[in-house]
RNA sequence: GCCGAGAUAGCUCAGUGGUAGAGCGCGGCCCUGAAAAGGCCGGCGUGGGGGGUCCGAUUCCCUCUCUCGGCA
C-alpha cells in the first residue's frame, strides 16, 4: 500500500512561503496547516503577517488566528491540534501541507514529542524564585545531581532549560534526558517531504526590512495599541513587534528606533531559523532566484514531488 | 585662504613606541511543553597616502589628501 504523503514547506521569515504554498496546494489537492507559533493568535494579523483573505479563500488554511492573545500556547498543544487536523485531512483524501518557519514545531510533528504531563505552575514558580534568589549556578548544580546527562547538554546560563529539566524531574520522577528518548515520529507511516525556501542573505534581509515597513503602512501601530489594552499571554507577548512598540508607547525610544529594532530582531530570527534548518539533512532546499514568481517556484517544487 | 580638531572594524569611538580593543552591527552554533522564546561562541582590521627618526611606529616628526568646526 502506498504511504500517505505529508508535505512541509518551511523557510525563514519573509522569504515568501505563503504565496508559494497557495499555488502548490492548488496543484495537489492539499490544505494548508500553519506551522507558526504566533499566527495561531487572532487580533495580531499584521504583526504576525498572517496570510490575507484572498489567499485563504483559494485554499483552506488551518491553525491561523484560532487562539486569543491572552491564552498561552506551546509546542505540545500545537502538535495535538495539528495532528488532529492531519487526521481529518487524510480521511477526506487531501494532503496536509505544513507551512511555516517554526523549527521546533515542524520537527515535533515529524519526530514526535516525549510524553510529559502539563506544565506544573507551582513547581515552576518555585524554581524561578530560587533562580532569582540563588542564581543559575545553584539550579545548575541541582540538575547535575539528579540528571547529569542533561546538565552536560545544557549550558549553565540557560536558566530556562535548566528549570524545565528540573520541573520534569520533579513531576515525572524521571530525568528529562531519559524521557526524551521516547519520541514517536511519523517517518515510518507516512511519506514525508520537506522543502525549505531560501535566498541569498542580502536579498532576504531586504525583504525582511521591507516587510516591516509594510506592516507599519498597514496599521501596525494601531493593532499593537489595541492589543496592549488587554493582558497578553507571555507567549503572545513574544511576537516580534509587540515589545518594541510597547517601548515606543512608553517613550523609551522613537518610532524610527522601534522600527529599526523590529527589523533587526526579525533578521536575527531569520538567521536562527536558517541555523536550525541547515542541520536537518532531510530537507530539500529550494533556492529562489531573483525574478521567479511564486507560481514558478511552486511549479519547481511540484516537479520534485513525483 | 587662514586657524583649530580629526582620519583606527560595517557604524560610533577608545587606547598603546613592541603589528590593536569596546558598544552596536554582522557571522557561526545549540535547541523536545515560552521556540518570533532562551542560551553559547567569534574581531570580521593593509590603523587615510607617502616619506623620516628608531632595533621596532597605529602610536613621535614632516608632507599630501579628505572630513568637521571657527575666522574670513
Amino acid at each position: 500500500m502506498l504511504k500517505k504523503k505529508i508535505i512541509f514547506l518551511i523557510g525563514p521569515t519573509a522569504v515568501g512561503k505563503s504565496a508559494i504554498a497557495v499555488h502548490l496546494a492548488g496543484k495537489i489537492n492539499a490544505e494548508i496547516i500553519s506551522c507558526d507559533s504566533m499566527q495561531v493568535y487572532n487580533s495580531m494579523d499584521i504583526v504576525t503577517s498572517q496570510p490575507g483573505r484572498a489567499q485563504r479563500k483559494k485554499v483552506k488554511h488551518h491553525l491561523l488566528g484560532v487562539i486569543k492573545p491572552d491564552k498561552e500556547y506551546n509546542v505540545a498543544r500545537y502538535r495535538k491540534d495539528a495532528m488532529s487536523i492531519c487526521g481529518k485531512l487524510f480521511s477526506k483524501g487531501s494532503i496536509p501541507l505544513f507551512v511555516g518557519g517554526a523549527g521546533l514545531y515542524y520537527s515535533v510533528i515529524i519526530d514526535g514529542i516525549f510524553p510529559s504531563g502539563p506544565e506544573n505552575k507551582s513547581i515552576r514558580a518555585r524554581l524561578y524564585k530560587q533562580l532569582s534568589l540563588k542564581g543559575n549556578k545553584y539550579l545548575y548544580d541541582k540538575l547535575s545531581k539528579v540528571d547529569p546527562l542533561s546538565a552536560e547538554k545544557i549550558h549553565p546560563n540557560d536558566a530556562r532549560r535548566i528549570i524545565r529539566a528540573l520541573e520534569v524531574y520533579m513531576t515525572a520522577g524521571l530525568p528529562i534526558s531519559v524521557l526524551q528518548r521516547s519520541r514517536v515520529g511519523l517517518g515510518n507511516k507516512y511519506e514525508i517531504k520537506i522543502f525549505a525556501l531560501n535566498t541569498n542573505r542580502r536579498a532576504l534581509y531586504d525583504k525582511i526590512n521591507q516587510r516591516v515597513n509594510k506592516m507599519f503602512s498597514l496599521g501596525l501601530i494601531n493593532e499593537i495599541k489595541g492589543l496592549l489594552k488587554h493582558k497578553l499571554s507571555k507567549t503572545a507577548l513574544c511576537a516580534i513587534g509587540v515589545r518594541e512598540l510597547e517601548g515606543y508607547f512608553k517613550g523609551k525610544y522613537s518610532l524610527d528606533e522601534a522600527r529599526g529594532l523590529i527589523q533587526r530582531n526579525s533578521r536575527r530570527y531569520a538567521k536562527r531559523q536558517l541555523t536550525w534548518f541547515r542541520k536537518d539533512k532531510r530537507i530539500q532546499w529550494v533556492n529562489i532566484k531573483g525574478k521567479e514568481t511564486p507560481l514558478e517556484i511552486a511549479k519547481r517544487i511540484w516537479k520534485k514531488l513525483y
